[in-house]
RNA sequence: GGGGCCAUAGCUCAGUUGGGAGAGCGCGGCGUUUGCAACGCCGAGGUCGCGGGUUCGAGCCCCGCUGGCUCCA
């Protein structure tokens, strides 16, 4: 190589952000149009991944030929999450849950023969990297997959300058890339930075798991597609798919001991001593926390910024989970609550230069922060009361531990972490089974595959579809101008009882966006079909119809119509679900968005992100914001735009949007903007009007909100109207069903004071009767009786009274009526030191009514179901009580 | 996607083989007190989340739903 030129970087004084600029000028200059990070939230496209995992997701379409790359030279800095390796963050230099990945991407571009020296160059030339230091891996061949060392990157390694003894080999396992079970996959090469003997052994290598050889750059080449029967056949256009961690890079530069010193963290570390008072370099549990609070807080902020909220599901899990660890680190080294907010606020602003649209999002993060902190608060406190009582239970029982079923419950339902519950027991001198409650975590784990494994079942058709669409050129889309159409038909394939159809061109909206596909008609010559449902596959479409008559074939001529009253009605719900939309952010803030949403020709549903039910309050405003504006007549456009235009325009974006060069825009004159694909009336003023039906929830911080536009609404004040006046009919008042309700609710207010006055005369009178007619046995009265007619609680209401008026007596009662009978028993105290039990005695009785009772020796009730017995059961009553009595 | 727990008076909750719906705080009235605090007595307040089922009988057992909490994927 000769001479190096000096280094474009200082060691002592390189940051991170240095880092960014020069690799990304550096392939700008190599031809690379550098696009923004993508969301941490995927593309609503790829349900396969809950967070951007790697620089290569948001081009993993790309990459898999189904949908067109920005460019066919790209490079970015991307944000990405990863919890693989959670358990593992803090405990060593390199590990972290949320990173940063610089990448350089070729497809169908360039290949190795570029790829592999401008990697060296920029090591050792632009980062200024000792030659002498690096080392490199490349593939060493796989028997299985029947490949061979990849001698073509050995080769170009050589000829760049790196002597043979620093190209290592390494296995399938460490050095070939595959994005799935099938799909593209290739060999990689990676770089290594030799830090020397004082992070590791004199005979360490490239892969083995120590801090002396810090891998900062791979280089995949993707070169083959893998079929399922692990067959190779090589892609028709090879791609490179490269990634660079900005905290590796960043802690080689700056010559720091961890990712945690450099730049991108250490001011969060810097947080954590000011507000602990306690170093950093302290020891080991202390490092380790503030290693965790740090990464953690700064995932947080991250994760929220791209729309995610604490929930206890999917990624929103990943975040509360994130959120409660670092809470939780960050009390044991004794911050106060809440604390959690600073941290976020101090990793947005590291992170704000180069993501300026996460900093936007400073007030919601804050927001959802300080809210999880608090409710993690209640969960602490209330789980530690619960352990309290665990620990009294142990002491007083003398053991020195707690079962692990208990500590796991802890855990498991009541969310209180394991951690602290040792903690907590050693300072009271008891200890937990640990290795049960991994057990017990095992089978949870377990219980949760199996759960999910069989929940999945229709990739199969989904794929067939796939394939279906992929044999005729895609459909043109016209359903925004047009809704009738006369076209041809380019492919047409039974499918499972119905028939898969691909049009030349289309007036059939897809389902996306949250907007249902349409409905409608096919008609050619000799035959007709319903349009049943319209598959979305990226920019293309097909649509499974429900043929009558024979089924045409391909090329056939065809006309297409939507069903346009269904069309229009989904369109006022989807201008409906844009008003609500920015309604729902004016009345209750900016922390409101979109969730996920539903919209359909009956109906609209909207997910939001809100943290409490709206009060009937809000619920009014939001509905009045809504009918204001389609009074109003805003009129609504679609524009189309480039992107950086509609985010200066500050339209707002869903998740996860795709890398397009041109974004459709929906735009409600002076309401609002947002990226959308659907379908819209022309006019707020279509939409007629707005009634808001349900508002609950659908997870955690999720609220959701269904609500009916035009006829559909009218059709529900209808129905309420119709219930009202069948309540005032009810009521004798059809004029006005409310005045009847009161009158109604005095009279039988009246009623019920008149007959409980009478019924407690005539329980007195009848009371009276029962206590003269006993019987003395043995010094108590023994008074068993046919009280007529009565329920339970009338009987025992009357037995007692009864009792308290014949002294020491033993009471029977029973009332037979419409195919029951009831018993009841109440004894005197006297009589239960006797040794009567009204239990037994019930018991005893009930039995000839084909019934069952019990209840305390003083009182007891039974039931039957043979009135005519009731005599024989009473009998039976007498019988017990006397032979008791005399026994 | 799969589990666990919870829902009883305005609030916090108790209610243990299924057998008369409770406590504390709060509220109202009366009393003691110059007044307040405190205390005493009396009282109002409940579709036991909703809907089915089992049973003679369900707050309690079973099923479904709604809402909340929580773990795992």
């Amino acid at each position: 190589m000769g001479l190096c030129p000096p280094p474009l970087l200082d060691f002592a004084f390189v940051k991170s952000e240095d880092i960014r600029k020069t690799y990304l000028q550096s392939f700008e200059e190599r031809g690379h149009r550098i696009v923004p990070s993508a969301s941490l939230v995927p593309a609503v496209h790829d349900p396969s991944v809950l967070l951007t995992t790697a620089g290569m997701q948001p081009f993993k379409r790309a990459f898999l030929g189904q949908e067109e790359p920005p460019a066919p030279r790209v490079a970015d800095v991307q944000r990405c999450f990863r919890t693989t390796d959670i358990e593992q963050v803090g405990n060593t230099a390199r590990h972290l849950t949320f990173f940063e990945m610089l990448g350089n991407w070729s497809f169908g571009d360039y290949f190795k023969e570029e790829s592999i020296p401008w990697g060296w160059e920029l090591s050792t030339q632009g980062f200024g990297l000792d030659p002498e230091r690096i080392w490199v891996s490349v593939f060493q061949g796989d028997q299985e997959l029947g490949l061979d060392s990849d001698e073509e990157s050995i080769e170009i390694w050589r000829r760049v300058g790196v002597p043979d003894q620093r190209i290592v080999l390494l296995p399938r396992s460490e050095n070939f890339w595959q994005a799935g079970p099938t799909g593209p996959c290739g060999p990689c090469t990676e770089l290594y930075y030799d830090r020397g003997e004082d992070y590791g052994d004199v005979d360490d290598r490239p892969g083995d798991d120590t801090d002396r050889f810090v891998e900062f750059w791979n280089h995949v080449f993707m070169t083959y597609d893998l079929a399922e029967d692990g067959t190779l056949t090589p892609l028709p256009r090879k791609s490179v798919d490269t990634g660079m961690g900005v905290e590796r890079m960043a802690t080689l530069l700056q010559d720091v001991p961890s990712v945690f010193e450099a730049d991108t963290l250490w001011p969060l570390i810097e947080l954590a001593e000011d507000l602990s008072d306690r170093a950093y370099a302290d020891g080991g549990a202390t490092t380790r926390a503030m290693r965790i609070l740090a990464d953690h807080s700064r995932g947080t902020a991250a994760l929220i910024a791209d729309g995610v909220v604490p929930s206890n599901e999917d990624r929103g899990y990943v975040l509360r989970r994130i959120m409660r660890r670092a809470i939780q680190q960050g009390r044991s080294v004794g911050l106060e609550s809440p604390f959690i907010a600073k941290f976020a606020e101090r990793a947005l602003d590291l992170l704000g230069p180069t993501y300026p649209e996460l900093a936007a999002e400073r007030d919601t993060v804050l927001r959802w922060v300080n809210d999880e902190e608090e409710s993690f608060g209640r969960t602490l406190d209330r789980g530690s009361e619960l352990l309290e009582d665990l620990i009294d239970q142990a002491k007083q029982q003398g053991t020195s531990w707690v079962d692990a079923g208990e500590a796991f419950k802890l855990h498991d339902t009541y969310g209180f972490p394991y951690d602290l519950t040792k903690e907590l027991l050693a300072a009271e001198g008891l200890s937990v089974d640990d290795q049960g409650f991994e057990e017990l975590m095992e089978e949870q784990r377990q219980r949760a595959r199996v759960g999910t494994a069989t929940a999945h079942g229709s990739e199969d058709h989904h794929g067939a579809v796939l394939a279906f669409a992929a044999a005729a050129p895609p459909s043109r889309f016209v359903g925004y101008e047009k809704l009738r159409t006369e076209t041809s038909m380019a492919a047409v394939s039974p499918d499972d009882g119905r028939v898969l159809a691909k049009l030349e061109e289309s007036p059939f909206y897809a389902e996306g966006g949250g907007q249902v596909a349409d409905s409608g008609t096919l008609s050619w010559d000799g035959g007709q079909a319903r349009v049943a449902d319209v598959y979305r596959l990226g920019e293309d479409q097909a649509i499974a119809m429900e043929p009558e008559g024979e089924i045409p074939d391909a090329g056939a001529h065809v006309e297409a119509r939507v069903d346009h009253f269904a069309r229009h009605a989904t369109m006022r719900n989807h201008t409906a679900t844009h008003l609500l939309h920015a309604a729902l952010r004016d009345e209750l803030g900016s922390h409101v968005r979109q969730a996920g949403s539903a919209v359909r020709p009956d109906k609209l549903r909207f997910d939001f992100t809100h943290g409490a039910p709206l009060t009937p309050q809000e619920v009014q405003k939001v509905e009045d914001r809504v009918n204001e504006w389609i009074k109003e007549s805003h009129p609504v456009r679609a524009l189309q735009m480039s992107r950086a235009e509609a985010e200066q325009l500050g339209a707002m974006a869903l998740f996860g949007e795709k890398y397009g060069d041109w974004v459709r825009v929906i735009e409600v004159e002076g309401v609002s903007r947002e990226l959308c694909g659907g379908t819209h009336v022309a006019n707020t003023a279509e939409v007629g009007v707005f009634k808001l039906a349900s508002e609950g929830s659908s997870a955690a911080n999720v609220r959701r909100i269904e609500a009916l536009t035009g006829p559909a609404a009218i059709d529900w004040f209808r129905e309420r109207e119709r219930e009202l006046e069948r309540a005032g009919v009810l009521l004798g008042s059809p004029q006005d069903p409310v005045t009847g309700a009161g009158r109604a609710r005095e009279r039988l207010a009246e009623l019920e004071e008149q007959s409980r006055k009478a019924g407690s005369e005539d329980l007195s009178k009848r009371a009276d009767e029962f206590a003269g007619a006993g019987q003395a046995v043995s010094g108590i009265e023994v008074i068993v009786a046919d009280a007529g007619a009565g329920d339970q609680k009338a009987l025992l209401d009357l037995a007692d009274r009864v009792k308290s008026k014949a002294g020491d007596a033993a009471v029977v009662l029973g009332a037979g009526g419409d195919g029951k009978v009831a018993l009841v028993a109440s004894f005197s105290e006297g009589a239960v030191a006797k040794g009567l039990s009204a239990a037994d005695v019930i018991r005893e009785a009930a039995r000839h009514v084909g019934g069952g009772g019990g209840g305390r020796e003083s009182v007891a009730q039974a039931g039957g179901r043979d009135p005519g017995k009731l005599d024989q059961a009473l009998a039976a009553a007498r019988d017990a009580i006397a032979a008791r009595l005399s026994g």
